[in-house]
DNA sequence: CGAATAATTCATCATCGGGTGAATTTCTCG
DNA sequence: CGAGAAATTCACCCGATGATGAATTATTCG
């Protein structure tokens, strides 16, 4: 429960090793990769508080001081988790945007074809990069949500690429209001969220019609829905009372 | 980490009270619901397992024991706390549904007034139901995003109102194939899900303009922006497709 | 009142959990 | 090889945690 931050020991090895030789192996099976990936998926499946360090030393086949050493503390490692693929999906989701930007389709920069751009990246790495990236995109989904510490690890390591999104979208619709498109977003996060959380849900829902896991199925549909929302709220006002009471 | 379920022991008084009799107060400050209150609060805003039962008696003022004499497991506590409210709302949300379809407004039956009719008794009871109704709908959000049992526990308090709800979907928009029409509903469990996690996320990323605890703001937009995505998805099929690869 | 039952507290257990310092093994490079 | 650094393991601390049984107080009702 409570959330010490203070670091009083440094981790990791003191002189990091000369860069150019070999790190003791070139596939992704150091023992800190394997430390990652264990963390990784435990904290997707059940969460930070219910996964233990002792949890991910066992599951990584390593000993539990030996995340200590790399990580000096459990919320190093869910930080090193959570960065690790962040900087990589960032920069794809921004080169995106400004792509479609560039060279948007016949009828110009729409705003169903930004969102495509500011998703494509997440959906292609979740549907083609292993089941690694759909435990990360779950794990995201647990922050995106959680109300104690969630909003600022988000802020922390997406704001960049979201206001790039919002700027984009603000030119795309020039009569919107800021507090339309925030919300807007909002919204869309949340939808992307629950996605990427895989809960089940829509398989019980639907009986089975519909399966949680089909990020394809998800995909084909979002870009639309989430762009006429935004039209809906961002376009024309005259509905949408905002001084509310 | 391990989700034990086995009750060994029978919780609470073997007898209870004979009814008529007031249960020592009448008002809600008996212990078994300051028990609930504060195990509201402190799940809502840090976790289910992020929380202790000391904790709760703590905050309930009451003794470790007494948590166990009345809940007899964690979970348990929990489950009586998502129970506690769940019922109420339920009711209200399908006589507002039913309400609406016997007297829709003049265009007859619109996607956003069912849309508005689901979703009123939420933003209602948050709005005026003061701080303890806000952070019900904070908890609610944590499992609805619980990659490990939030499924199960959602579908197995909500699936009523919603299967209603997409009932009357169904009849709104007789075109609607099914998939459709779950997937929709599945992003608007997720874009009403974070609004309710009040994560901050929105103060930050507008850098004050919107504010997470807002939810007149929010429910100001959420029917319209997401009537608009149910009818973008649901109504003309010609751009989606669905046989993905 | 007084017995029965409910409500509440006390003391305690066994385990888990994060974290640490020292020892040990493995690797690198001169 | 052999010194020094990195990687890894071992043994351990200690506070927190879920849970429990017995004891104690409060309440109800005949």
């Amino acid at each position: 429960m409570d959330m010490k931050v203070d670091r009083l020991r440094p981790s990791g090895p003191k002189r990091k090793r000369k860069p150019g030789r070999p790190q003791k192996s070139a596939n992704g099976d150091d023992a800190r990769e394997r430390i990652l990936d264990a963390a990784e998926n435990l904290f997707a499946h059940h969460g930070l508080d219910a996964v233990s360090i002792r949890d991910v030393a066992r599951r990584a086949h390593v000993d539990t001081a030996l995340v200590h050493y790399y990580f000096a503390t459990k919320r190093g490692v869910f930080d090193a988790v959570f960065q690790r693929r962040a900087a990589i999906l960032n920069k794809e989701r921004i080169a995106m945007i400004d792509a479609y930007e560039a060279a948007p389709g016949p009828g110009g920069v729409t705003v169903e074809g930004l969102i495509e751009a500011f998703l494509s990246p997440l959906f292609d790495a979740s549907v083609r990069g292993g089941p690694k990236w759909k435990d990360y995109f779950a794990l995201i989904a647990q922050v995106n949500n959680n109300p104690d510490w969630g909003g600022e690890t988000m802020a922390r390591f997406f704001d960049p690429v979201i206001r790039h999104l919002i700027a984009a979208l603000r030119r795309a619709l020039p009569a919107a209001r800021d507090e339309d498109l925030f919300w807007s977003y909002h919204f869309l996060s949340g939808a992307l969220t629950l996605t990427f959380a895989q809960t089940g849900r829509i398989d019980l829902l639907s009986d089975g019609l519909c399966k949680s896991t089909d990020f394809a199925a998800a995909s084909a549909r979002l870009s639309r829905y989430i762009a006429a929302g935004f039209e809906a709220i961002c376009v024309s006002r005259p509905k949408v009372r905002t001084r509310t009471k």
